[in-house]
DNA sequence: CAGTTTACATACATTTATGAATGTATATTG
DNA sequence: CAATATACATTCATAAATGTATGTAAACTG
């Protein structure tokens, strides 16, 4: 009908991405209809078609509104020298499981991507970039845990490139389990202690 | 047409779940009609609809196949008193990831439930039994964590709880990570080297 | 060996999702 | 201000999946 300005249709995307959100968190990315979100967020399949190619166009898109700042982040951290790596990688994972246990959106998105969706070759993108951010993070743990050992004077019990393994695992396993209950522990104060852990028994001692 | 025996009808009932499987695996549960996986195994939806009430409900006959013998052999270690419980939890470690990477079918169906299925209402059954695996896990982790701890006569650095909680999220976090890319790593490996320096970081010495 | 049940196959009705096609009123542009 | 492109809404055609209902021949049972 009324034909809406630039600012009122980037709205209306937002509206259907919100929508999308919401749906696919409750009812799974592949029970949910087009038609599903397009009511949703008040509109029609037309407005859908009209932003967004197919489902997995708008699953992608949705995805960027969180991952892109995300991995932005994460790249600037890379680039970051740091005297003190270790308290560095410390910091940014207290940094990111914060904000997955407290930002509802980046909660609902991890959620969706990890329990609400199917790792299918229609959604190749959001394996990719999975496995590219997860290179990227493990490369930079794996330099930290490098220089942290090389100041320390100290020899790394493990391979860096297996103790980079063992701590991303560890991450990503605690946001992983807790997503799957988030009333079985939390998410900071345990990832923040086991981290410790972890680390400790590399043979490296706590920074600051 | 012809009617099968009891055993032909067994074959007929685990060749559908051996279709599902591969079709699960290579399309996504959702992505799979029950039409696909009765020309896989080579029948009609007539068999599928005789052997399972839906699709929910052969997805969950396809688990038990594989997780059933799992949570025995849990079970059976759980009431397994051990003189040496951290050895203990190395070796039923090191087994199940032996176990999932050399086992084709437990590895098809570990990342159909991990990667190829949305987790929501209507397979509610494959969460609930998932925490209920986990619940059971953590609990024998902790036990034995505080048992070893005690014959050390040292204090753990952590909660006991916290540490389970760290302990099987650095387990799942790998068999995850793994799935995702089998070359990244190997699986039994770096498992077994990062479950050392995680037991070390806790502050007991290895056992054995 | 007749009756019953089993283990399917086939056929049907219904629902639902998708994508494309078309319509349209208004913002935007030159 | 005319022309065009935009931002949708509506309609249509098609395909596909599901569940049920029915058919059936052979295995099993008393």
């Amino acid at each position: 009908m009324v034909r809406r300005t630039k600012e009122e249709a980037l709205a209306t995307r937002n509206k259907l991405l919100d929508a999308a959100e919401i749906l696919f968190l409750a009812k799974g990315v592949s029970h949910t209809s087009l038609q599903d979100i397009a009511r949703e967020a008040e509109a029609t399949r037309g407005a859908v078609y009209w932003h967004f190619k197919d489902k997995a166009d708008l699953f992608n898109a949705m995805m960027d509104r969180v991952t892109l700042p995300l991995e932005a982040s994460l790249e600037f951290l890379a680039h970051d020298e740091q005297a003190q790596p270790l308290a560095h990688i410390c910091r940014a994972t207290r940094q990111a499981l914060l904000r997955i246990a407290t930002d509802p959106q980046t909660r609902r998105v991890f959620e969706v991507a990890t329990l609400k969706v199917e790792y299918i070759d229609e959604l190749h993108a959001i394996r990719l970039r999975h496995l590219r951010v997860r290179a990227s993070f493990l490369e930079q743990i794996e330099c930290s845990l490098r220089a942290a050992a090389l100041s320390q004077t100290t020899a790394l019990r493990l391979p860096p490139s297996a103790a980079a393994h063992g701590l991303h695992a560890l991450i990503d396993g605690l946001i992983q389990n807790w997503l799957l209950d988030k009333e079985a522990f939390d998410l900071v104060d345990v990832g923040e202690q086991v981290l410790m852990v972890y680390v400790a028994g590399l043979g490296l001692k706590p920074e600051d």
